[in-house]
DNA sequence: TAGTCTTCGGAAATCGATTTCTGATAAAGT
DNA sequence: ACTTTATCAGAAATCGATTTCCGAAGACTA
């Protein structure tokens, strides 16, 4: 390998004055920097980053953590952040937790042993990792979910106002009698959009009843189990507000099976959109996350953390669409 | 920071004993060792992998140069290849090349500064990115493509037995006038399903016809565009071969669009598998591509090649999957 | 018992770039 | 003309772990 020496030698000048015109941070002699530029060329000099990264005491890697990069919703949110990402000079670490929060906490471990230089996070429902990130003073950016007892730059979405408008426009469909499917318990997502659910219930003044609402997983054969719980009430739902995309996947999966269809059978309206939403037929109602976005605002947030560590933490809360398809036609009289 | 020094202070011993404790390369005297074990846990010591990477002249990281990391096809390869890397010790460094030579130069060349132990790269056209590390012999398996001139470990699908076998389907459910959308000449893939579109014809006995060919982008648009221009043909096809996921959807929206349905109007096949083939109505038949374990074999090659450098190169191509579904139902009398 | 071979800890070199410190030279000020 | 200040190149220290080299002590062989 070449090293900074061998083209200090050639150019007749020492490795402080290349290092100083390959940075550009000092003023150098024109002469001697046309020099060492043809040093560099004739030699095929490149730079050995992991030497600059030891001196500099810090790398140019940025590490996103979030469950499976297979959801649609982590597709774009990563692709968002990439983008940003390779504009400032980054690369973008991908780490897959699987919600196993062993995984996660490992994941924060190699984040400080490699020193890299910021994180993206969406934790999961075990603070462990982001609490050891966050003692150890690295620049993180939290999605998606707030963790208690952690100041971090966060960008969120408006959940429950989405899910009010989603259950809303069911509402003015002619629909009353409307269940919920939404996640666990101790994932503030999941509450904030069961949250929505029951502000529009109350807005239009439908009592709220318990036994139309379900707390699965957050995974596609949750949903399926939720639907198939939910269709053997004695009375089953005549609409249907699913708090995530897999979710929503698994009830529709569920509804095919029986030979149910939306939206006569049951309307649809399912929170985070699909790709392939305008495909299905009858094709799908969502509330849609601005993914992208949150993943390009994650990027500019963690890119300011680091230049500003010591500025207080900023939240940003992104608002949903509502995108009207045919699994919430209004109800036919 | 902590440094091993401080350890070794701490411990009484050496910097280099607490290196040989950590690392277990060389047999330590048990008390010593418990001493520095004592001693890394009071501090909270933890090593620098910057400067281990420095010393050892290699990193963990594994780069995957895809073109877009939104497309399913490579989510769900990433996904297969950061599987591995994880079990492996690695990490990967997600670099989306959007089919741009200078981006995917660019990425070339951050790998070789960073030291980065491999890369696994799906080439776009140009082969400059490619060149660069194969001159560095930086380990490299290449995928779903080959490279000309470039010996590299390779991760293949048998394009042509999977076209032939889509298109054969059709041509079993009694179609006979099947046109076929596939990719840029220049793309070896393209090529490659178009051969198979051919020998299955040659196998039926059925004559090929240029008219019913078109050479599109990969990309949605292109799809689209495809099958607009095959339906202005004077007598349009009965059926139809797409090459890729994201053509076959621009070519269903163009039907849609147009109001044709799949298979009355025009029967499909599509080559590579989505997510949600199963949930269209009416539900996709497609070539399925091995996505996951495209990636997973590639993860395991580059161990492999990392391990041993000197071994001459391989190449693994994998089967695809026909998955029949509704809309290639044989042919209506 | 003398000589050879192992085993294992510590001193110091090493990886390759950056940056501080030092000194020389030139420009500016009195 | 002489001092002060600014500019800039080079020597050397530095980042923090790994690893080579060396020597001491113990184990083993003849």
């Amino acid at each position: 390998m070449t090293t900074i020496y061998d083209v200090a030698r050639r150019s007749g000048v020492s490795p402080a004055t290349v290092s100083r015109v390959l940075s550009g941070r000092r003023n150098v002699d024109p002469d001697l920097s046309e020099k060492v530029r043809a040093a560099v060329a004739e030699l095929g000099y490149r730079p050995n980053g992991v030497a600059r990264n030891l001196r500099r005491a810090s790398t140019n890697l940025w590490a996103v953590v979030i469950s499976d990069i297979e959801n649609p919703f982590f597709t774009s949110l990563v692709r968002g952040l990439e983008d940003v990402a390779q504009t400032e000079g980054y690369h973008v670490v991908l780490c897959n937790s699987d919600e196993d929060p062993a995984k996660e906490a490992a994941y924060a471990s190699a984040v400080l042993t490699e020193q890299m230089a910021g994180v993206v996070i969406s934790p999961s429902s075990s603070p462990d990792g982001v609490m050891q990130l966050h003692e150890a003073r690295t620049p993180m950016v939290l999605i998606d979910r707030r963790v208690e007892g952690v100041e971090a730059d966060t960008v969120l979405v408006d959940n429950e106002h989405g899910a009010a408008e989603g259950v809303g426009h069911l509402i003015e469909g002619g629909y009353s009698r409307i269940a919920c499917i939404t996640g666990p318990r101790r994932v503030s997502t999941a509450m904030d959009r069961l949250a929505g659910y029951r502000t529009a219930l109350r807005t239009a003044g439908i009592r709220y009843q318990k036994d139309l609402v379900r707390h699965a997983d957050f995974r596609e054969a949750g949903g399926f189990a939720a639907m198939e719980s939910l269709l053997e009430l004695p009375e089953p739902p005549e609409a249907l507000f699913v708090a995530n995309n897999l979710m929503t996947v698994g009830a529709l999966e569920c509804l095919a099976k029986r030979g149910l269809r939306a939206p006569d059978d049951i309307a649809v309206v399912g929170f985070d959109d699909i790709p392939w939403a305008d495909l299905v037929v009858p094709s799908l109602t969502t509330v849609a996350q601005p993914t992208y976005e949150l993943g390009r605002t994650a990027g500019l947030l963690l890119k300011d953390r680091i230049a500003s560590p010591g500025r207080p933490p900023s939240t940003v809360t992104l608002r949903t669409e509502l995108h009207v398809r045919a699994t919430s036609e209004p109800r036919k009289a």
